[in-house]
DNA sequence: GGTTTGACCCTAA
DNA sequence: ATTAGGGCCAAAC
């Protein structure tokens, strides 16, 4: 049985370039759906070599809140333009236009 | 093994 | 539109 950490990666790293999920979503498809803020700590605990898309997670409200460390918003917000994704420049996306939906089917 | 720590979330101004 | 406060809980100390 996966525990929750391995179940967070997998389930970011089967978000489609050019869409975004929120914290909460990944926490809630982990099966634990109240464990937001520790989606953003492994996140935030990802070596250097890591494949993990994790500029596709933002929050629920459709904002970055990515600390500004080993990687910044606007990092964040480059990776998300390079895939199509529109971001204003107060970091703010359509979060109904882009969100990951797995059970149903994009067009 | 108890305590601290957040890349969150929701509600209410 | 933005801010504040309380709740949340797996991991790291």
């Amino acid at each position: 049985l996966l525990d929750f950490k391995q179940y967070v990666i997998k389930i970011i790293n089967s978000i489609p370039e050019g869409r975004v999920a929120s914290y909460g979503q990944v926490a809630a498809m982990a099966g634990s759906p109240r464990a937001a803020r520790q989606v953003g700590g492994i996140l935030n605990r990802l070596d250097d070599g890591s494949l993990v898309p994790w500029w596709r997670v933002i929050n629920n409200t459709g904002k970055i809140t990515i600390k500004d460390a080993q990687f910044t918003p606007f990092d964040q917000k480059e990776r998300l333009e390079s895939e199509g994704v529109i971001v204003s420049n107060s970091y703010h996306i359509d979060i109904n236009k882009y969100r990951y939906m797995p059970e149903k089917r994009t067009k």
